[in-house]
DNA sequence: TGATTGTTTGCTCCA
DNA sequence: CAAACAATCA
């Protein structure tokens, strides 16, 4: 089989150069993806290695699970023992603590390889814990916020508390500094490890324990980097941990594409990557298989305007095409209408064409997401408030990490008292006190302060029964399926009840959202899952996760728009203080990495680009609208590359094209009756690891949204219904081959089969359009 | 203690 | 316009 077919001379040399560092630039659209998979694919066969022994590092879960599949489709037919290791930074640091972690017990005390992973809200938690204990206030003091990424930004400078007294210059690093003392003693005492900690700790434990540095080495001799540019320090450690003995790294990035230098992103990792690599290669694919000549130019005159960067110049064979499109909105809410009145045109001439909505701030999206409901017209939206951040499934993943680990503060201070169970403020601060003088974790606490005589009798019992209530669970979690589990704890905790009472709509969306968990919860068992592995999962999931190719229109921050590409694609609220932002203004560093946002952002739009913004924009909900000025990006778009599409100077006046019959009609039909519209109807994809596109049939384009079944003309897909396929049946799929049923859920064109492949796991089908057949 | 009401304050971007 | 927090009352 040759990998090295069907490729340009750059990308095969790419793919032909296995041995030995690697540094590929590769510009946006110029077939990274396929490189890497077509990289994989010929070490695997060329140099017989198993292909577990090649990892790829991706940015998300998302590209991960698309970048396996790709691979075990170029792999068809080549005998396989194993699966590609691809995974995101931080799942492969969790699996590798998770499975050879004891020795970090040595030197982070307390650590065992059944800790917690906290997230933001947890860390909150704890900083808050920590002012408290301290006396701060958060307006004297510092915001939680700010002292968060001040702690964040020590712990990658692998500085700990004592560092930052010893760094202390003042009365407020000082003060920091104990926060920090805090911050950690709390996250030790609870076995808990922040995002942060994933990457460091990994880190810490190949440094110290050479024998897992080396049976790591031994096992991964391939080692490849996705974008790369946006590594920070810890991850770039752990490539060169993961590959010291033989050097075999092949990084791949974009430094125009650098947009996460606020999370860490360090980008001299791949301005550098030359002279810490002496030997290495370097390769640059510059023909862009993506956009028009129009967007491209426009993209890199923009990008040209940054200084720190390599230099790439992007070509492409593709034809001029249209010009990009600016409009000047009145306001946020003219310009949401226009969008959504240019999406529906678009689409009514291009229904196979997907569009995608980007923005600087999620608060951005209420005001568009209004104008398409207005248009009738459903999208899919990226982010923001999404699932797993809900209150209700947060606490229900609490009981479970306190199921797991008891130890865990910050889920005990969650539900300690949801619902509400006689456990109040008064009594949580007895408890946090008492914790504090003993220096234990808030579960010792309890279970010691009940036996104590200070505490009145109500609080008491309540205590009691709450310590009951967790054993139970607990008892339950080690012995019971996962389904089970989150069933139990649901009844148990009276959490389901609780939501039951209250009449309110909410509650009702609140009892969906659980049954989804529990779909979740199931659909891990079936593969296999442990509690735990379900709790990384959750914890793991990204944002960009949940974006689904199918959907005709989707709306995302311009960060979760790396990566993917689109026909359509607008920028809006292009105005100087929301992009560039105003946080950025004052640096030119930060100005720079907002250029590069910019770029990322025109470089997804493959045929059309439209960039919008509005004359006037209200801040916060209420007050009044303040002026704007256009983005300094425009200005740097040569003119000769824009058409003009109007400008609105007064208010109100707003030319609905869907007061017209016909386009409202349409409208009508092209709406996508897909699921998983506005979050939380399908969790399981949040959740999923090995990421099945839970509503379909995932090849990713070939594959254009079910809609229109337009009554005129014929529907295609399957001349004779295939007979009700039930859970046990063996069938076959025209892209997975042959898999057994697992589940079935729904009735009639909504039905969908979880079907277990054995090579590509579980894949969730929506039986209409899967075209299977019994075998 | 816990539910309700009132008040204030504030929006990057995210694994 | 919300969420987060404080104050109030049952």
């Amino acid at each position: 089989m040759d990998f090295l077919k069907g490729l340009n001379a750059q990308q095969r040399e790419a793919v032909a150069h296995t041995e030995g560092p690697l540094l590929i630039l590769a510009g946006a659209g110029s077939g990274k993806t396929r490189v890497i998979t077509h990289r994989i694919a010929h070490i695997v066969t060329a140099r017989r290695v198993p292909p577990s022994a090649v990892l790829a590092v991706t940015f998300t879960n998302k590209a991960a699970n698309e970048m396996r599949e790709r691979v075990a489709a170029l792999l068809e037919g080549v005998r396989l023992d194993s699966a590609p290791n691809v995974s995101t930074f931080h799942s492969f640091c969790v699996r590798m603590l998770r499975r050879d972690g004891d020795p970090l017990a040595q030197i982070r005390p307390g650590f065992s390889r059944r800790f917690t992973i906290y997230d933001d809200d947890d860390q909150l938690a704890i900083v808050k814990a920590a002012y408290r204990a301290l006396g701060l206030d958060e307006k004297e003091f510092m915001k939680y916020g700010a002292a968060l990424s001040r702690i964040s930004h020590a712990k990658n400078l692998k500085q700990g508390p004592a560092d930052l007294y010893k760094l202390a210059v003042n009365d407020e690093s000082e003060k920091l500094a104990s926060v920090f003392e805090r911050y950690e003693g709390a996250l030790r005492a609870a076995n808990a490890l922040d995002f942060d900690d994933l990457l460091l700790e990994a880190v810490r434990l190949l440094r110290h324990d050479a024998a897992t540095r080396e049976a790591w080495n031994r096992r991964l001799t391939y080692v490849m980097v996705d974008e790369y540019q946006d590594t920070n320090r810890s991850q770039y450690e752990l490539m060169r941990l993961l590959s010291e003995s033989h050097n075999n790294v092949c990084v791949v990035g974009d430094e125009d594409q650098s947009i996460y230098s606020w999370r860490g992103a360090d980008l001299r990792n791949i301005l550098d990557f030359e002279r810490d690599f002496p030997n290495a290669r370097t390769i640059r694919l510059e023909q862009n298989y993506r956009s028009t000549k129009n967007i491209l130019a426009a993209a890199g005159a923009v990008v040209e305007n940054n200084k720190a960067r390599k230099g790439k110049k992007l070509w492409t064979e593709a034809a001029a095409g249209e010009m990009l499109g600016l409009y000047a909105a009145f306001d946020a809410e003219n310009e949401a209408l226009f969008v959504a009145d240019q999406i529906e045109k678009l689409l009514v001439a291009h229904p196979e064409d997907h569009v995608a909505v980007l923005y600087r701030t999620n608060a951005q999206s209420r005001q568009i997401e209004d104008a398409l409901r207005r248009y009738g017209r459903k999208y899919n939206i990226v982010g923001g408030f999404s699932f797993y951040q809900r209150a209700e499934i947060k606490d229900a993943v609490a009981y479970l990490k306190l199921a797991v680990s008891n130890t865990d503060s910050a889920s005990l201070l969650r539900i300690v008292n949801t619902p509400a169970r006689g456990i109040g403020r008064t009594t949580v601060e007895q408890i946090e006190r008492f914790a504090r003088e003993k220096d234990i974790n808030l579960w010792d606490a309890i279970e010691r302060i009940v036996d104590d005589q200070g505490l009145s009798t109500r609080s008491q019992s309540s205590l009691v029964a709450f310590r009951n209530l967790i054993q139970e669970i607990s008892l339950v979690a080690s012995s019971s399926p996962l389904p089970e589990l989150v069933r139990f704890l649901l009844e148990r905790t009276g959490y389901r009840k609780m939501l039951e009472q209250d009449r309110t709509p909410d509650a009702e969306t609140r009892l969906e959202n659980l049954n989804e968990l529990l779909n979740a919860a199931a659909e891990a068992a079936e593969r296999g899952e442990t509690v735990s592995d379900f709790l990384d999962h959750a914890a793991l999931v990204s944002e960009a996760d949940a974006f689904d190719e199918r959907a005709p229109v989707t709306l995302m921050t311009l960060h979760n728009a790396k990566g993917l590409e689109f026909p359509v694609v607008f920028m809006t609220g292009m105005e100087q203080g929301l992009f560039p932002h105003s946080r950025s203004l004052d640096s030119e560093a930060a100005l720079e990495e907002e250029r590069r946002l910019c770029y990322v952002g025109m470089t997804r739009a493959r045929k059309r680009l439209l960039l919008t913004w509005a004359k006037y924009r209200r801040r916060y909900g209420g007050g009044e609208q303040e002026r704007s000025t256009p983005s300094w990006f425009l200005s740097e778009i040569p003119s000769r590359l824009i058409a003009d599409l109007g400008a609105q100077d007064e208010p109100g006046e707003i030319n609905l094209v869907p007061e017209r019959h016909d386009v409202w009609q349409s409208a009508r039909r092209h709406t996508f009756t897909g699921k998983t519209y506005n979050s939380i109807e399908n969790i399981s994809q949040f959740l999923s690891q090995r990421g099945l596109t839970p509503n379909g049939p995932p090849p990713p384009r070939a594959q254009t949204p079910p809609p229109p079944p337009l009554p005129a003309k014929a529907a295609p897909p399957p001349p004779a219904a295939p007979r009700r396929v039930r859970p046990g049946m063996s069938v076959d799929h025209p892209k997975y081959g042959s898999g057994t049923v697992v589940r079935r859920e729904g009735e009639g064109d909504d039905a969908k089969i979880t079907v277990n492949f054995p090579r590509y796991g579980l894949k969730k089908l929506v039986e209409k359009y899967a075209g299977l057949k019994r075998s």
